[in-house]
DNA sequence: TAAGTAGTTCTAAAACTTTGGAACTAATGG
DNA sequence: CCATTAGTTCCAAAGTTTTAGAACTACTTA
């Protein structure tokens, strides 16, 4: 249905339309899955702004989060992103990783 | 080159991710140009709020803006929805507009 | 040239988002 | 069972976006 199509779009673009958002997104679709641990150095981002960003991320369902001993680990969900953002993957995700 | 590629993204996603601005670059979808009279049923907003959404969607370069006589005649712009969120375009183009 | 129309721009208030510190939780290692 | 690690959640402050009223501008028509 269109409405479900729109009201998960509007997520989706809400989500990717902040730098620190898509450079996440972007960094996991490049490397595949990764843990929190692997932002360490790449943002200047308090922990606690970095999880509401994952939050976000997962809550578009651009992302799916998962626990494994004291590590979350997270994966670009490319299902949403062919979906919604198919550019994204394609400016992004390595022709040799397809 | 890659980097404006992402801050066009972000720009684009950004502007997206309103509702009342995803509503109006898909009625210009659907329905080609139109002036800011067209949109005057279809949202309870103010004119200024209005004119201030057409501004942002014209900054991310998602529709072209011109005036002729006492109308500002909006349509949408296929390029850069064809490159940046397709799948907008085909959920809300009709099949025999194309 | 005066009045009306279709907008824009300016401004400030209200609403929302982003951020980091502090306190917390869950899992692991010694 | 205590300390450490890898985060999360809670909270309040700071920053940004959204909004509408008022004032403005550009164009048209009488």
């Amino acid at each position: 249905m269109k409405d479900d199509f729109d009201r998960q779009a509007v997520k989706v673009f809400k989500a990717l339309g902040d730098p620190n958002r898509y450079s996440i997104l972007k960094l996991l679709v490049e490397q595949g899955e990764l843990s929190c641990a692997a932002f360490d150095g790449k943002t200047t981002l308090s922990k606690p702004a970095m999880s509401h960003h994952y939050r976000t991320l997962e809550n578009a369902r651009l992302i799916d989060v998962r626990k494994e001993g004291l590590h979350y680990y997270m994966k670009a969900n490319f299902k949403v992103l062919e979906r919604f953002v198919p550019s994204f993957i394609e400016t992004h995700l390595k022709k040799k990783n397809r």
